[in-house]
DNA sequence: CTTGTTCTTGTTATCGGTAACAGCTAGAAT
DNA sequence: ATTCTAGCTGTTACCGATAACAAGAACAAG
């Protein structure tokens, strides 16, 4: 029962189209009607039905996001932004968690493309599948990849240098004496590729060996951050030093050290890398690698947000890649830089501000 | 260019009345037929034009929900146990913050209710504003209200008993052997009176006087905590005990202390609520209220996808209430009664079992 | 007084589905 | 053989918007 465009032209004595046009302000239309249709269509709080309007123009004004898990800090962060940036420009947002997943990703991102305008994913996919993607995009898909990218896949990306990222948590672990430098590597997804490749760089710069044995498995969970310290621990030949693929994993184990009486950024240092949210005020304030969220959120509405309105530079696709750097706090053994409450200041500031 | 319905249709020779039929499992088709045209549909990858369907059958098999803001641990969690049960029902969500913004809601309401089936809402209109929701219910609009209520309002709703949230942080507070409790109380949300309103009711059972000067109005967000906080402490009068009306206002409290040097949980006691993922992790754990925050959005998505289905026992609104209980950690300055870890190991149960 | 132009409005068809009803076929009942 | 019935499939109209084109009015130019 909801009021329609055809409502509103039987009401005036108009046709449908009059409305139309006077609601979406087409030029041909004459000012003075204009005016009468919008004020019978506030009268009469009219909405206008977007599945029509979708069906008519094949515009949606819906935006997908899919992410491996909205509890996950790092990716709420993101998708803030998302919205942030989104909003403004008339979008909403259809929201989709795969929980790392790789076959639920699929599916769902196969239903929310012909159900949106574009999508932002964060793939869990190895960055050699890109066969799916690659027939998609041919066939005109929207999309953006966001923090995870794939090999030679024609697709925008906002991501971060996370060779780099390897490397600055790496060295630093190096440069504060430790010799035996472990690594718990997420899965065989681009991020954990490179992160790893990082490390091993810095491993190398310093003229330290490769070693595998020290090379574990994780994922990029709490839980199996978690699960693969609790083994380590277990199983013995821990290292003094270690590198997690990203702060929840890194939570995960400082939680098992805690569990087996071993002192993080004591008896281990730990490093991170993503700094969550509540990263600074946690029991072991977690040294970590940042890189700006907001900023990786808001380039990919906006990356998108210009494909869907065609006015992207068709040519290449467009690859935005954040600098990392290091947030040096208490789980790495080192003395923190920054007082408590220091950086609070700033992010209230950066709140305030908006 | 995406197939339809008309191209199976054409291709196998039939109308598209009865490939609609195959593809909805309609009884009144030959087992056969139906066959083939699922053979086809999956040849040609088919997908249903959602819009389409929309339009024809006014059901979009979308719920949108609308919260404070998805950066809240709390909110995420919620978020996350409704998308749990909606996603194998055959629902996407469409998500929306509202930064604590009232006018924000209401218009966000009104445009979401017209593209999607129903809403779950987390209002932060104070709860006798119920002219707009009163008037969308009769109109038909279905809705569940979530963590926060409003006033004779006859719409389904899952809370937790927010008398008794107060009641238990005060009561602990003084059965440690606090008398000068305050209290930092949100702003005129249901939440925030029904809190305050046990606060008192504890102060009242033990023969505390109510002290109007221990009670700071403050609102939901971390940094409005800081900031009540921060102000309190440059005032003086600070009591030696303090009810924070939420986890992230009671976060920012701390932070406050912090950087004056005031250590919270030796120096000034603190108690928050809602239990929000990492409290337990935090350099002064955080003593809280807690209740199910998955059974509350499961229950509110069971709920509204009754509402939706028309299955709902349409006479009178149901309100279900989760029952609050204390969980005592470090920040009141008694004993907390699990070790680090042991929660842990109930949390991954958990995981793993879903 | 035509004719043409500009402005504004209306008509018709369409997007991709589904509901309601009509129609056809084959076998059962008479 | 005829009628009925069940079971399946097709036709038509419609959901609420918009695109493309047609058309009417007003006014200027020839």
């Amino acid at each position: 029962m909801p009021v329609t465009l055809a409502d509103i032209a039987r009401e005036l004595g108009v046709s449908k189209m009059t409305v139309s046009r006077a609601i979406n302000n087409h030029p041909l239309i004459n000012a003075e009607t204009r005016e009468r249709v919008l004020e019978a269509a506030r009268r009469m709080n009219y909405q206008p039905n977007q599945h029509a309007r979708a069906l008519a123009t094949n515009r949606s004004y819906l935006i997908g996001i899919v992410i491996p898990d909205l509890m996950n800090l790092y990716f709420a962060e993101v998708t803030r932004a998302v919205e942030v940036v989104a909003r403004p420009a008339g979008f909403q947002l259809l929201i989709c968690s795969t929980y790392e997943d790789a076959t639920r990703e699929l599916s769902e991102v196969e239903a929310l493309l012909h159900r949106t305008d574009g999508l932002i994913i964060s793939s869990v996919l190895p960055p050699t599948e890109t066969r799916v993607y690659r027939k998609l995009l041919k066939d005109g898909a929207r999309m953006v990849l966001v923090d995870r990218t794939m090999n030679n896949l024609r697709c925008p990306a906002v991501t971060t240098d996370n060779v780099e990222v390897g490397r600055l948590a790496t060295s630093h672990l190096i440069q504060l004496g430790h010799r035996r430098i472990g690594h718990l590597r997420g899965d065989g997804s681009s991020v954990s590729v490179e992160r790893l490749e990082g490390y091993k760089q810095a491993l190398a710069a310093h003229h330290l060996p490769y070693d595998e044995s020290l090379v574990r498995a994780c994922g990029f969970l709490e839980s199996e951050g978690y699960l693969a310290m609790q083994a380590w621990l277990k199983g013995g030949g821990v290292p003094d030093a270690i590198f997690a693929v990203n702060d929840p994993s890194a939570l995960g184990a400082m939680q098992a050290m805690e569990a087996a009486g071993v002192r993080p950024g004591r008896d281990i240092a730990i490093v991170g890398a993503g700094n969550i949210h509540y990263g600074d005020m946690l029991r072991v304030p977690l040294t970590t690698v940042s890189w700006s969220l907001g900023e990786m959120g808001e380039q990919a509405a906006r990356l998108l947000i210009r494909l869907i309105n065609g006015e992207s530079p068709a040519g290449r696709a467009l690859h935005v890649v954040l600098p990392p750097e290091l947030v040096v706090r208490n789980s790495c053994g080192a003395k923190p830089v920054a007082r408590a409450g220091a950086r609070y200041a700033a992010r209230l500031a950066a709140e305030s501000g908006k």
